[in-house]
DNA sequence: GGTAGTTTGTGATACAAAGCACACACCCAT
DNA sequence: ATGGGTGTGTGCTTTGTATCACAAACTACC
């Protein structure tokens, strides 16, 4: 899975490829640090460099959204960070929800590594009577038939799946019935998902599975 | 990150690109699930739909490894399986440390996924005193220091790493240093290793950040 | 056992992404 | 203010990947 995408090219400008999106949060990350650690201006080689790969296809990708340099000098860092963050929806805070309230569920809801990125976990859904109701990492657990009015009343505009690879795909069909069109999905399935409606995969095991292949 | 290789095209026969080595795990999988349900034959056709591909891709891919089809009639199920497993070298088991027992790491290791998979958490490894020594989901936590050693006795062939950003370069190269060639990697940056080795990251905030870019 | 209907395996083709290489812009030192 | 040095932006080339399309191989049914 790892990766799947209706790709739904947003906005107005030409049709970026898929790869060049998936690449601009890695350039925001070594901006990010870059900064902290008080650097003003960088080049493509040295963002090359960081994240091995050839100084060109970064200025390549860069420039699918305008011209962020300065010939003979390179980007300010602070400038261009901000750019791919507007460009990549990521000025701004997001809602999720977690439907899954398992062993899985629980680590994704209590994970601390969401929040300081803007994406918050505002809610969190189970099927189970047992486990409706608990309060989990201060998320009182609701039911999935209150899934659509939820994400309407919150606001979520991502879904984060943590069920049992048995009720995925139900689960799935019933976040892009509530008009949820981004979902992280941990169970391990390709999903069906109508055009429009991006799903990407977290899945360890097919990492390892395709690492053997090199080493065996 | 998501998904970092330095290839090391392993064995003999064609150069096999890589995104077709990461998609058959995706294969193997579909199989499973068609052979648990009684199914015997399965044609390109009908994996390409489970899978969201085109059959003739999936044809491609396998055109790779040998000629596993019956034309007019499709796949035997538990044969392409089989074979699958072999030339990715899931026909056995492999045993994987993880390294940095804090949260996450604790969270992999109690992960149910692996082992039905064939891949064994034998080690545990933390820099901290006060972890070191504790025994987590069965694993008594040894010292990083012993990782060189452990790796060899145990015969790991795999390193998973759970380490803060700021700890996990120098985690990896020790990981390299004590002959591991196969990484999965859980900390946010994109790890510099040598030719031959393979790391593949698990990135769920990277995931959500190049959703954004569809729904903002 | 012949024929209609499938489905494979694969060259050929089309499409997409990556890399090269250089004109041009800008900085800085003098 | 001028010139040497540096690094961008991008058209062009190369490399890589996906798709097409069809002959060949097999099945099933009469």
């Amino acid at each position: 899975m790892a990766t799947t995408n209706n790709i739904a090219n947003t906005g107005s400008g030409p049709i970026v490829p898929e790869v060049v999106i998936q690449r601009l949060p890695r350039y925001v990350r070594v901006l990010t640090q870059f900064a902290d650690s008080g650097e003003k201006v960088i080049s493509s080689e040295q963002l090359g460099t960081r994240l091995q790969m050839t100084p060109a296809q970064i200025r390549k990708d860069l420039s699918y959204f305008g011209r962020f340099g300065k010939q003979g000098r390179g980007y300010d860092i602070a400038m261009l960070e901000g750019q791919l963050r507007t460009i990549l929806g990521l000025d701004r805070t997001w809602n999720a929800a977690v439907v899954g309230m398992g062993r899985l569920g629980r680590a994704v809801v209590s994970y601390p590594g969401f929040a300081p990125e803007g994406f918050n976990i505002l809610a969190a859904f189970d099927a189970s009577d047992d486990i409706v109701g608990q309060t989990i990492s201060g998320l009182q657990v609701r039911s999935i038939s209150e899934l659509k009015t939820s994400v309407q009343n919150l606001d979520i505009k991502i879904g984060i799946v943590t069920v049992p690879i048995e009720h995925a795909q139900e689960v799935i069909d019933a976040l892009v019935d509530a008009g949820i069109r981004s979902i992280l999905n941990y169970a391990p399935l390709s999903p069906q998902v109508p055009k429009g409606v991006t799903v990407r995969g977290i899945d360890p095991v097919l990492s390892l599975q395709s690492m053997t292949y090199y080493i065996r």
